[in-house]
RNA sequence: GGGGUUGUAGUCUAGCUUGGUAUGAUACUAGUCUGGGGGACUAGUGAUCGCAGGUUCAAAUCCUGCCAAUCCCA
C-alpha cells in the first residue's frame, strides 16, 4: 500500500500507451529536464536537459568543422524593413512573428522583429564579406535561439515559442557545390541522430508545398514516433540564388564577371531532444541513449552498517575511478538515508543506461549487480570483468537502435487504395504511397484526411503506377503522414 | 480559428454549491531504528489559495478581467 502509494508521488502515472502525451508531459518534468517559463510556449532547460543538447552540439560541431564549418553569433533583433526583402519568406513568417515596438518609452519607427530564422540578417552581412570567388565558399553556423509565436497548444520541445537550434548558412561559387553542401548536412544529420540518439530516420525532399518558404527545395529527414505521428528531425535547404538576388550577394569570378552566388541553408532543433524521449522511454520514465547521457553509469552503493560500509565504499570508488579512467560519466550515489529500491526507481525515471548495485554479498561474490536501463534486465559481472562496461554501453546504444528501428518499420506501410489510406490514417505511422506530383491532389488529401507529404524519399521516383487520389500516373511515392 | 476543463506548500490534494484566512498525503529538516525494488517511528518547517480588480463587516469560496496549463473540434 505504502509503495504504491509511493510510485503514484514521484514517478510516472500514466502509461506510454494509454496516454502518450500526459506520459510525455510527465517524462519531461518529472526527469527534470525542462520546466514551463511563466510565458505562454516558453520553457526553462534544467542541467539534465543541457546536458544532452550540448553533447549534440559538440557531436555537431566537430562534424562541421571537419566539413570546412566554423561558428559565428548573430544578434536576435532584425529590422523589419530586412526582413521583408523576400517577400515569400517574410509573408510565411510574419504570422509567427514577435516584433519589438518600443525602446523604452519611445516608439520604434521600424520596428524590430525577434529572429524567426537569420537568413536576411546573415546574407546582409555576407553580401558586405564577399566581394570575390577567393571569399568563398563561406560556411558558417550559428547556435541561437530562434522565435516563433505558436498560438496552437503547445508540448515542450517540440512546439515552444522559442526553442534552441543551429541554423547554417553558406555561400558557394556554383550550384553544384552548393547542392552537394545540401546533400553533406543532411547526411551528417542523419547519421548523427541514428549514431547519437539512436532514433532511426528517412531522409528525401519535402514537397513543393512543404518545403521552407524562400528555398528552391527542401530535404528534410522524418521520424516515427511511438504514437504514429511524425517529427520533422532536421532540414536542409538549397536557396538557389533567392536570397542572393535581393541581398546583392555577388562575387567576382575569376573571368572577372560578376556573379550571384549559390546559398544554402539548415538547421537542427531540440525537438531532437524530444523525438528522444518519445522514442525511447517508457512507463518507468526516461530512456537515455549512452552517448548522450549526461551519467552513463550510476553506482548505488547498499550496506547495512558501518561495518558494511567500510567493506563496501572502497569498492566503489575502485570502480568509479577505473570507469572514469576510460572517460565514462559515472556517478555514485551515496545519499544516506534512502532505501536502494528508491534510488533505482529514481535512476530509471531520471533515464541512466547502466545502473551498478555494490553491496556486502556482492563484495564476497566478487562480482557487481549491473542493470540495464532500456530493457531492464539484471545480470552479475565480475570485479575481473569491470573493464567491458565500455562496451556493454555500446551495445546498450545498438540495441537501442535496433528496436526503434523495428519500432519503425512496423509502423511504416504501403498503401495503394485511398479508401485503404483512409481507414489506415487513423491509425497513425508512415503511408507510403503513389503520387502524381500535383499540388491539387496534396491539398485533398490533406483536407480530407490530416495526412500531409512528410517526405518523398530518395529514389523513390516511379511512374509505373497510378496517383492514390486522381489515378492519373504517379512520379513518386512520398511518405505521407500525421505530424506534430 | 471555435469550444471545454483546470489553477490551493516543492508535488498531489480537501474545502468552493450554502463566504467566517485552509484538510490530508508526500517531499523537506532533525533524531533513532533501518537498508538487495519507492522503509518505520517521533518531532518540526513550509500556502498572503495563479495575478489584478469588484461585491461584502468578512472572499480560497461570489462577480469581472487577465495570465498560464490542458483537452476536443476545424
Amino acid at each position: 500500500m505504502a509503495s504504491s502509494l509511493g510510485k503514484e508521488k514521484s514517478g510516472i502515472t500514466v502509461s506510454k500507451n494509454s496516454d502518450f502525451s500526459e506520459w510525455y508531459t510527465q517524462v519531461v518534468l518529472k526527469a527534470k529536464l525542462a520546466d514551463y517559463a511563466p510565458v505562454k510556449g516558453l520553457i526553462v532547460l534544467r542541467p539534465d536537459g543541457y546536458s544532452i543538447w550540448e553533447s549534440l552540439r559538440s557531436t555537431f560541431d566537430k562534424k562541421f568543422a571537419k566539413n570546412g564549418i566554423r561558428n559565428g553569433f548573430l544578434p536576435i533583433l532584425i529590422p523589419e524593413s530586412l526582413l521583408g526583402k523576400e517577400e515569400k519568406h517574410f509573408a510565411g513568417f510574419n504570422p509567427e512573428v514577435f516584433w519589438v515596438t518600443h525602446s523604452g518609452t519611445n516608439e520604434i519607427g521600424d520596428r524590430l522583429a525577434l529572429r524567426p530564422t537569420s537568413e536576411t540578417l546573415a546574407y546582409t552581412m555576407y553580401s558586405k564579406w564577399i566581394q570575390s570567388w577567393r571569399d568563398l565558399p563561406l560556411k558558417i553556423n550559428f547556435w541561437n535561439t530562434a522565435l516563433r509565436a505558436e498560438i496552437k497548444a503547445t508540448k515542450p520541445f517540440l512546439r515552444t515559442s522559442e526553442f534552441l537550434w543551429q541554423e547554417g548558412h553558406t555561400v558557394h561559387s556554383t550550384q553544384e557545390e552548393a547542392e552537394k553542401e545540401v546533400m553533406k548536412i543532411l547526411d551528417i544529420y542523419k547519421k548523427t541522430v541514428e549514431d547519437e540518439l539512436a532514433i532511426p530516420v528517412v531522409t528525401g525532399k519535402k514537397s513543393e508545398k512543404e518545403k521552407f518558404v524562400g528555398a528552391v527545395y527542401t530535404t528534410t529527414m522524418e521520424s516515427i514516433m511511438p504514437d504514429g505521428k511524425a517529427l520533422q528531425m532536421g532540414t536542409s535547404h538549397f536557396l538557389g540564388q533567392n536570397f542572393s538576388k535581393p541581398f546583392e550577394v555577388k562575387f567576382a569570378d575569376k573571368d572577372n564577371v560578376e556573379h550571384f552566388a549559390w546559398q544554402t541553408s539548415w538547421g537542427v532543433s531540440w525537438r531532437l531532444i524530444g523525438a528522444m524521449i518519445m522514442v525511447h522511454g517508457d512507463d518507468k520514465g526516461l530512456v537515455l541513449p549512452p552517448k548522450v547521457a549526461p551519467m552513463q553509469v550510476v553506482i548505488v552503493p547498499i550496506y547495512k552498517n558501518d561495518e558494511g560500509k567500510e567493506i563496501v565504499l572502497p569498492k566503489v570508488d575502485e570502480i568509479r575511478e577505473k570507469l572514469e579512467s576510460q572517460d565514462i560519466r559515472v556517478h555514485v550515489d551515496d545519499r544516506e538515508g534512502m532505501s536502494p529500491g528508491y534510488k533505482f526507481n529514481d535512476w530509471e525515471l531520471k533515464g541512466v543506461p547502466l545502473r551498478i548495485e555494490i553491496g556486502p554479498k556482492d563484495i564476497e561474490n566478487k562480482s557487481v549487480v549491473i542493470a540495464k536501463r532500456h530493457n531492464l534486465e539484471k545480470s552479475s559481472l565480475g570485479f575481473s570483468e569491470i573493464d567491458k562496461i565500455s562496451e556493454i554501453l555500446d551495445e546498450i546504444q545498438k540495441e537501442m537502435l535496433k528496436k526503434a528501428k523495428e519500432q519503425a518499420s512496423k509502423n511504416t506501410i504501403n498503401i495503394s487504395d485511398y479508401s485503404e489510406f483512409k481507414s489506415k490514417i487513423d491509425e497513425g505511422g508512415f503511408l507510403c504511397t503513389s503520387w502524381c506530383g500535383k499540388l491539387e491532389c496534396e491539398e485533398k488529401i490533406k483536407e480530407e484526411t490530416g495526412a500531409e507529404i512528410r517526405v518523398i524519399p530518395w529514389d523513390s521516383e516511379n511512374i509505373t503506377q497510378k496517383c492514390v487520389y486522381c489515378k492519373e500516373q504517379s512520379k513518386s511515392v512520398p511518405i505521407f503522414a500525421r505530424g506534430y
